[in-house]
DNA sequence: TCTGGGGTCCTTCACCCA
DNA sequence: TCTGTGGGTGAAGGACCC
């Protein structure tokens, strides 16, 4: 491990929402949850307003909404959020070369390799420029955790949050993590929490009392060396750049449950298609299928299948998506089915043997790219048009607004835009007012800008 | 109104082969 | 020839993370 707190740690605050209400003025200082509005949605983040009510992240909707029946209900707009997450990703290649994005909102940064920090406190220094850059470029914050490694930049940063900094001098580490919960460090989920509790280890001193040779009996070789480890404040993992996918699969959780047969074929192919489109965007092809089927009663089952090559032919993939579900039984219904390829390569050597079979049999020869093309139905067509709760819309009249709710063919539309000062005036349309349409996000800072955005 | 979607990594077991 | 062993690979499931 280093000996100077250069490795960062950057964790947007609530990130979803915040980006909500810094582009809609009214929600400002309100509850807000962002998430799946359907019936077996669940919470992706609670502004820190809804957090006060016991609403967090990964909990059913139906309880958010009993906890916190007057909070605003937003869907996601991951076309945003990406917009956003790359402004900030951006700036944090500013400082080194060495940035690691977790995911939209995180990120860990090795100063040291970018020559910006050297010590504690020109980290320090970096780490509240870079808090306030962040919040002139977005309008949002940004909590950050310094420490000389990975896993301690994390906890940092978690006991940062929210819009803070904190810095954990080196030499300073054993002593602080002693007394902490086990769930601190990563890795440690609910599973292996009970696990550790019912051996009689809740905090991390007493995993490191216990021994290696314990951790490892309890956990298994791999899980219990990388906790004693860890325990011990060691952990050299590196900052690394340029993580290549692993896989790439695409799920679908259904309002209701499926039980005839017939569709849950059809839904099967459908998303076999949906996971070569985004196979083939991101210039890949795999070799082995994978099929989830989670059902009725939330058991999960996957079945897979390797084929000689990989491929991404989507007449490939569907069937081999459908021979696995034939050795699935679904009676009793099914609540969610997904399509993953794994075994990934960036080239396409096509399983010959699969091919001939495809061709054999689909000699009706639609090409593949006929075959990806995203299926524009009536039902889908309409179910665009629903006006989904938090999008932006533009009125020919009333200018810029955003969907404050809809249903029994009316939408309440909120107008105001970013910069203004105060909430904005509320009216209702019926869905199809023809001065009503879509529109494109603004940016959340004047003159910023959210290129490509398509929420 | 119980439980999303997209990932990663690890473990166990079966099987093939040398 | 029989038996054991051990590596590699594939399949399935589980835990965890955001």
């Amino acid at each position: 491990m280093r000996n100077a707190p250069t490795i960062l740690h950057l964790d947007m605050d609530a990130f979803f929402a915040s980006v909500e209400q810094a582009s809609k003025p009214s929600l400002r200082g309100k509850a807000v949850v962002v998430g799946g509005l359907g019936p077996r949605g669940v919470v992706a983040t609670a502004s820190y307003e809804a957090r006060v009510f016991g609403v967090h992240s990964a909990m059913p909707m139906g309880q958010a909404r009993r906890l916190a029946p007057n909070a605003a209900y937003l869907v996601p707009r991951f076309g945003l959020y990406r917009s956003i997450s790359e402004q900030v990703m951006g700036l944090l290649r500013g400082l080194s070369p060495l940035v690691e994005p977790l995911s939209l909102d995180e990120a860990f940064v090795d100063l040291e390799a970018g020559a910006v920090a050297w010590d504690a406190a020109s980290a320090q220094l970096v780490g509240e420029r870079l808090r306030a850059d962040i919040r002139a470029v977005t309008g949002l914050s940004g909590s950050v955790g310094l420490a000389a490694s990975k896993m301690l930049a994390k906890i940092a940063s978690e006991q940062a949050k929210p819009d803070g900094l904190v810095l954990i001098e080196p030499g300073t580490e054993r002593a602080m993590l002693g007394p902490m919960t086990v769930r601190t460090l990563p890795g440690v989920g609910p599973a292996t929490g009970d696990h550790l509790r019912r051996a009689g280890i809740t905090t991390v001193d007493e995993i490191a009392e216990a021994g290696e040779d314990e951790l490892v009996r309890l956990l298994g070789k791999a899980h219990g060396h990388a906790l004693y480890a860890m325990a011990l404040a060691h952990d050299e993992r590196p900052v690394v750049a340029e993580r290549e996918a692993k896989s790439v699969s695409v799920e679908d959780t259904y309002d209701v449950d499926i039980h005839d047969r017939l569709r849950v074929g059809m839904e099967v192919q459908r998303l076999a298609d949906r996971c070569v489109r985004r196979l083939r965007g991101a210039g890949l092809s795999g070799r082995t299928i994978v099929l989830k089927v989670r059902r009725y009663d939330f058991s999960t089952l996957t079945r897979s299948e390797t084929l000689r090559g990989p491929t991404d032919d989507p007449a490939v993939v569907r069937e081999a998506a459908a021979r696995l579900l034939d050795s699935v039984d679904t009676t009793g219904g099914v609540r969610l089915l997904g399509v993953g390829v794994t075994g990934l390569a960036d080239y396409t050597q096509e399983d010959l043997f699969a091919q001939a079979a495809a061709g054999a049999e689909g000699a009706a020869g639609s090409s593949a790219e006929e075959d990806v093309a995203e299926p524009v139905t009536e039902q889908e067509a309409v179910a665009e048009r629903r006006w989904p709760a938090g999008h932006d819309v533009r009125h020919a009249q009333y200018g810029h607004g955003w969907v404050q709710g809809s249903g029994l063919g009316r939408v309440t539309v909120r107008f105001e835009t970013p910069g203004a000062p105060g909430p904005g005036r509320v009216r209702t349309f019926r869905v199809d007012d023809p001065e009503l349409e879509p529109a494109e996000p603004l940016p959340l800072v004047p003159g910023g800008s959210v290129d490509g955005v398509r929420a």
